[in-house]
DNA sequence: CCGCTGGTTCGACATATGTCAACATAGATG
DNA sequence: CATCTATGTTGACATATGTCGAACCAGCGG
């Protein structure tokens, strides 16, 4: 039960994803919605973890082992804590091969992200 | 000394405000970028304060009073502490006009983060 | 000047969070 | 199987965070 997960801020539909709110500036955001997004944002509110997304993101083809992401300045532990919050965010998924772990970021979330602050763009 | 504080995810640099960091896929994001844009996503992270800047954002003008955001559910103490985050944290300014205070958003702030989520886009 | 209404600040407190060391698990390799 | 490396899980712990009630400050209307 790795990737089985529902993502937080879609929802699947078949075949794809919805975003889970319009972007904030359309109107005030209910409660639900708000604690949907909450959990996204705030899985990106702490350095370490921003670091460790970015690096993932970045990374080529858009997926990184454990051990080229790991040099952040924090123990081990510390790192797979941190990418456990990451994923049980929706941001990213992991995947075992071999001997390491691949952690790849979910590009659709982004781009609801995105849109949920910037409003109606190109994206995804 | 209110709206006098510095904007963490921007840098004034004369008559603008210039990003503080590339796009999250861009390259991994260093220490100090990860810090700095790690506090605006922090300062979203909370299902009280999303509301609130989403009510605020959404209002007419960018800006509303204190009184007309208030109905989220927690005390009013509350409110006024999480405003105080978002203000803390570069996403809203305050100002008091007569008998109430009212708050926007900085608009410059919200593209900046949209574009650290999806890169380059048309913004601001 | 007094009280009223809108907002902020303070103090207290329960809970959540980030961190590490120690232990556990998964493959690879001998 | 013994063992080594790469990750994840647990338990403990210090600190940060969200929340409230009470006290406090700012205009406004008598």
């Amino acid at each position: 039960m790795s990737n089985t997960k529902v993502l937080p801020l879609l929802e699947a539909d078949g075949q794809g994803v919805v975003p889970c709110c319009p972007p904030l500036t359309e109107r005030p955001m209910t409660a639900d919605e708000a604690e949907t997004a909450a959990r996204m944002f705030k899985a990106l509110g702490d350095p370490v973890r921003l670091r460790l997304f970015s690096a993932v993101a970045s990374h080529e083809g858009g997926e990184a082992c454990v051990c080229d992401i790991s040099d952040v300045g924090v123990s081990q532990p510390t790192v797979s804590h941190h990418l456990k919050k990451l994923k049980e965010a929706g941001l990213l998924t992991s995947e075992r091969r071999g001997t390491w772990v691949y952690y790849r970021v979910e590009p659709s979330v982004l781009a609801a992200m995105g849109r949920l602050l910037v409003g109606a763009q190109a994206a995804a």
